[in-house]
RNA sequence: AGGGGUAUAGCCAAGCGGUAAGGCAACGGGUUUUGAUCCCGUCAUGCGUAGGUUCAAAUCCUGCUACCCCUACCA
């Protein structure tokens, strides 16, 4: 689809409101987006929703999107975070218009915009606690009472905001509070607070202050200030949009912003909850931020998925107001579907058994050319080596049959006195079974057809085709299978059941004993393969000289293991 | 004295008064030296529910119901 094309129609409510705005002029035709992460934990697949829909939405209508650290928490934000954030929109191929933004460096302005208020009769200092302005706030059913300090003298106020800027007061001891109804049905319409005092130094701004705003005050202005246009944020801040109308109406700000809310995302079988996902981290469930069974950017990079299948995948879902849970279904989908396409081919067997070609004489090496990938022959080829000791998967051999109602049940593999063919290779057969005092299977004698190679046999049929390598000419590899961080759909959702009750103990099954083609040797971290029949790979960064570590990212779809259910 | 939202297939989602797109999943079939890919086909007389308006309603109106969000000096 051409670029041309793909701006036909609009593709979601917002672009719908987008297309009208600029059709009737509205903020001069421009489109100004942000994404304005804060700055207190990694970035999640639900965030690159977000990133796909602010950065997708800048390019699609030409217009300009910034990165804004909303930085004004200073108690839970670090420069880890920030780093780690940059790096993964990056990853995920966006870039910002001009210079990083941070509500941090509006401090000054906002500072002032308070003074404003404050000078209009809109907002007072309140020395309530925290715990009795929440009884004055009154609840759902209950209107609110205005605070005692509600009708302070502006002067009096502009001396307190002065005093609490200038550090003479104890953190809770007072904050700054919008004036506009404590008996608004909307609860944050009820005298809201603006700034609260924190005696925090701030990761951007040091010690310079010792109030800050909160996400209310900060946010629409902060957005007015660089002239964003289409203001986007997630549900939840519906009834914030009422407050956020307020301070762009109530104050001399440069340009009036909209905000437009759309629904999270939601994944069935993990959590997208920052908070859940650092504790996950802090009480080493996982190995860090980026463990390869969490849903964060880094954590899925590192799985193996592409920054392709992540935008994709945004596409796939769309945007909404509804609110739903996606299947883990859809982002396997996105990332198989890259990945058939755009990665080689290799072999590994990941649980090996030993096979002998009793026709083959030891010693000696034959090797195949084979294609990197069945379709795209610009992806060139590989060498794979053939010798008489080989290996292959435990579960391709059965030395009985199983018995087969239909096509579906048929075995395709290797059996006792049966064919099959070494993908790439030759036919062998199956003569003689070596099992060990246990009675586990641990050698199979086989002989190899030398007519087969490009040809199919003369007188018989093998079975199917399965993967091998070369006992001498492979490389040891660990491989790590992924699975499910939870064993519950929404570990989330149980109000009942805490989601650290739900884990599940097999999301990481470690195979130490994996060989794979000499091909991968030396191959850097992040290289990504299908291993034919088992899935598509990533090399991993804990590989080293002596072994390579693989992570799995995903299987490939399997109707055999279907069949079986 | 409550306020704000959302309901279209198992899941996501188009639709904007003219007779239910698409994707994921599932299920049949074809191709295949990957049980993959690819290709073909099936999958809502029905749009939370009950009424109403209309020649015509998922779309407009009214009443119900279910679910989500809101009483942080977090964002």
């Amino acid at each position: 689809m051409s670029k041309n094309e793909s701006n036909q129609k609009p593709t979601n409510f917002i672009h719908q409101i987008i297309e009208d705005d600029i059709q009737n002029n509205v903020h001069g035709g421009d489109v100004v987006m942000r994404f304005p992460p804060e700055p207190n934990g990694y970035l999640h697949i639900g965030h690159a929703k977000a990133i796909c829909l602010n950065f997708g939405t800048a390019e699609k209508y030409k217009g300009i999107c910034h990165l804004r650290f909303d930085d004004t928490n200073p108690e839970k934000e670090s420069q880890e975070y920030i780093d780690s954030i940059i790096s993964d929109i990056n990853w995920l191929g966006y870039q910002w218009t001009g210079e990083i933004r941070y509500t941090s460096s509006y401090f000054d302005q906002l500072y002032s915009w308070a003074k404003h208020l404050i000078s209009e009769g809109h907002a007072y200092v309140c020395d309530l606690s925290a715990e009795t302005a929440r009884e004055y706030r009154g609840g759902f059913n209950q209107p609110g009472t205005d605070s005692p300090f509600r009708n302070r003298s502006v002067e009096e106020n502009l001396s307190l905001f002065e005093r609490m800027k200038n550090g003479e007061f104890k953190e809770g001891a007072c904050s700054l509070r919008a004036k506009i109804d404590m008996n608004a049905a909307n609860m944050n319409l009820r005298d809201p607070m603006l700034y609260r005092i924190l005696h925090t130094s701030h990761h951007q701004t040091g010690d310079k202050w010792c109030i800050y705003p909160n996400y209310d005050f900060a946010h629409g202005q902060s957005d007015s200030i660089e002239g964003v246009t289409h203001s986007l944020c997630t549900l939840e801040f519906e009834d914030h949009r009422p407050l956020y109308d307020w301070f762009i109406e109530n104050l001399p700000v440069p340009s009036k912003p909209k905000q437009y809310e759309f629904s999270r995302l939601e994944l069935n079988y993990t959590i997208t909850s920052k908070r859940k996902l650092k504790q996950l981290v802090d009480d080493q469930v996982v190995t860090g931020w980026n463990d390869p069974r969490l849903p964060t950017i880094s954590g899925l990079r590192r799985r193996g998925y592409t920054a392709a299948s992540l935008r994709h995948f945004c596409d796939m879902i769309g945007v909404t107001r509804s609110n739903g849970i996606v299947d883990m279904g859809m982002l396997e989908a996105a990332i198989r579907d890259d990945l058939d396409s755009t990665v080689p081919r290799a072999m590994c067997v990941t649980r090996p058994l030993k096979v002998t070609l009793t026709n083959m004489e030891a010693g000696v090496e034959e090797w195949f050319e084979l294609p990197a990938h069945p379709k795209d022959e610009s992806m060139g080829t590989r060498r794979v080596g053939l010798t008489r000791n080989l290996l292959i998967e435990q579960e391709d051999f059965v030395e009985v049959k199983p018995p087969a109602k239909n096509k579906h049940e048929k075995w395709k593999r290797l059996a006792l006195g049966d064919a099959v063919r070494l993908r790439g290779a030759y036919v062998i057969t199956c003569n003689e079974v070596i099992k060990d005092a246990t009675g586990e299977i641990i050698e199979l004698l086989c002989t190899y057809d030398p007519a087969t190679k490009g040809s199919n046999p003369e007188g018989y049929k093998p079975n199917g085709v399965i993967h091998w390598v070369s006992e001498e000419l492979s490389l040891p590899c660990e491989v790590r299978l992924y699975d499910r961080l939870f064993t519950e759909a929404n570990p989330d959702g149980d109000k009942e059941r805490n989601f650290m009750d739900c884990l599940n103990p097999d999301s990481l099954v470690v195979l130490p004993d994996a060989r794979v083609e000499v091909g991968l040797k030396d191959a850097p971290a992040e290289t990504r393969y299908q291993f034919e029949r088992t899935g598509y790979f990533c090399i991993d960064k804990d590989s080293n000289a002596d072994k390579l570590v693989i992570n799995r990212t995903v299987t490939l779809r399997d109707s055999w293991a279907k069949a079986k259910n």
